[in-house]
DNA sequence: GTCTATATACAGATAGAC
DNA sequence: GTCTATCTGTATATAGAC
C-alpha cells in the first residue's frame, strides 16, 4: 500500500486516487468501451499520459476501478442471530432488497455486465455471482432449519423456494429499470413477497397439479 | 417496399437486406457502440460505402436493425379463450416463457439497453415496455375476473399479484444469464412458480404480519 | 509524478470512378 | 448499386522535458 494523507473529498485525493475515484464513476455508469480515458483524464484533471503513468493501460485501469467497486461487496449475516426462521427469511429478504438499494449504479453495472456475458477481465463478475449465491443458500439453510424444527411446512422445496425467491427479487430489480410508473414501488412488491413466502412455508399442503392447459 | 427476388440464405439475400440481417446480429451481440461499421461491412461482405448509400449513418442502421429485430415482438391471447382463470394465469406465464426462450439473444439486448438506460434511438426500448406491461395487464384482468367469478380468492390484489409474477419471471430469465449451474433450471422455476402463485391464489386468507425483525 | 507533444490505429463519413 | 481512396476526428499509448 502507498501512504497517503487520507481526506475526505474527492478534490483533495492525491492523484492516483482521483483517477481511480472517477474511473470507477465513470465505468460503473457508460460501461468500459464507452468510457475514453481522454473523458476520466479530463473530469479527473489530470492528464492522460498521468493515467498511463499509474496504471500500465485502460484494461489495468479497468481491474482497478473494479476492485475499488466491489469493495462494499458482502453479507453481514449478524443481524439473523435470535431470530425465528420467519424472522430470517424476511431478514434476508430485506437485506438484499437495502444492499442493492444502497448499490444500485454499481448492481446496474455488474447486472449489465452478465447481461453480455463480458469477455472483460472478469474477477468482479464472479464475485457478484457469488455473493448472489450466498444469499441463496443462506436462505436454503434457513428454509431448510424451519423446516426441520417444524416452523415451516414438512415439504418445503428448499432449494426450489430460495431460487425462486432470489429470482424474484432480482426481477423486483430489474422491473425498477424498466421506470415502468404504472406498476407497484419496489418496497412494497418486496412486502408482498415477504408476505406470499411466508404463506407459501407455513400453509398447509395444497391440492396438487391439475386446472387443464392445452396447447 | 422494394422488390426482391426472395431467397433462403443470408447469402443469396441482396446487400440490403445482407447488411441488416448482419447488423441487427452485431447490434444484438455487441452493442451499438461496441459495433464497428468495418466490422458489419466485412461481415455483410460488402464496402463501409455500400452501407452509407443505403443507410445514411451509423445510427440509421441501427433503427432499421432494430425494427428488425423487434418483428417478432408480439402477444397472441387465442390460446387463453375457454381456459379457466387458473388456466390462463397458468398459459400467460408459458406463453412469457416460451416467448424469452425464443428470443433469448434479443431479450438479452434490449434488457441491456434497459439496464445503460440508453439514450440511443429508443424507440425500440419503449415497445419492449409496452410489451412488458402488456403482459402484466393481461394477468391483472385475469386474475380480476377470477376473483370476481370466485375462482379465487376474495381479497387477491391483483395488480401486485401480477406486477410479482413478472418480476419473478424477469427473474428467473436474468437469473439465468449469471449461468449459475448450482441453481434449478429455468424450466424447473418457472413450474414452480406457477404451483405457488395458483397456490396463493385459491388458498384461504393467511394470518397477517408480525415475526418481529430488529436491526 | 506530472506535463506537452506526438505516434499510430481505427472510427464514422464523403468523393467520385465505374 | 457498388467500389477504392480519402478526409477528419478521436481513441490508446509512448517519448521525453521538467
Amino acid at each position: 500500500m502507498r501512504a497517503t494523507a487520507s481526506a475526505h473529498a474527492t478534490d483533495s485525493l492525491d492523484a492516483r486516487d482521483k483517477i481511480l475515484a472517477t474511473a470507477a464513476r465513470l465505468f460503473a455508469q457508460n460501461g468500459f468501451e464507452n468510457t475514453s480515458l481522454s473523458q476520466v483524464a479530463r473530469e479527473a484533471n489530470v492528464s492522460k499520459a498521468l493515467i498511463f503513468w499509474h496504471f500500465d493501460s485502460k484494461e489495468a485501469l479497468y481491474r482497478s476501478a473494479l476492485r475499488k467497486t466491489l469493495e462494499p461487496y458482502f453479507i453481514n449475516m449478524d443481524a439473523l442471530e435470535g431470530l425465528s426462521a420467519r424472522g430470517q427469511v424476511e431478514c434476508v429478504i430485506d437485506q438484499f432488497y437495502e444492499f442493492v438499494d444502497q448499490n444500485v449504479y454499481s448492481v446496474r453495472f455488474f447486472l449489465g455486465l452478465a447481461l453480455r456475458g463480458e469477455t472483460r477481465p472478469d474477477e468482479g463478475l464472479t464475485r457478484v455471482v457469488e455473493l448472489y449465491r450466498a444469499f441463496r443458500n443462506n436462505l436454503t439453510d434457513i428454509i431448510d432449519s424451519g423446516r426441520q424444527r417444524g416452523e415451516f411446512r414438512a415439504d418445503a422445496d428448499s432449494t426450489r423456494e430460495a431460487a425462486l425467491i432470489l429470482s424474484t427479487l432480482g426481477g423486483i430489480l430489474i422491473q425498477q429499470f424498466m421506470t415502468d410508473d404504472t406498476s407497484p414501488s419496489a418496497k412494497q412488491l418486496v412486502d408482498y413477497l415477504k408476505r406470499s413466502v411466508v404463506q407459501r412455508l407455513t400453509s398447509a399442503p395444497d391440492a396438487g397439479p391439475a386446472a387443464g392447459r392445452p396447447d
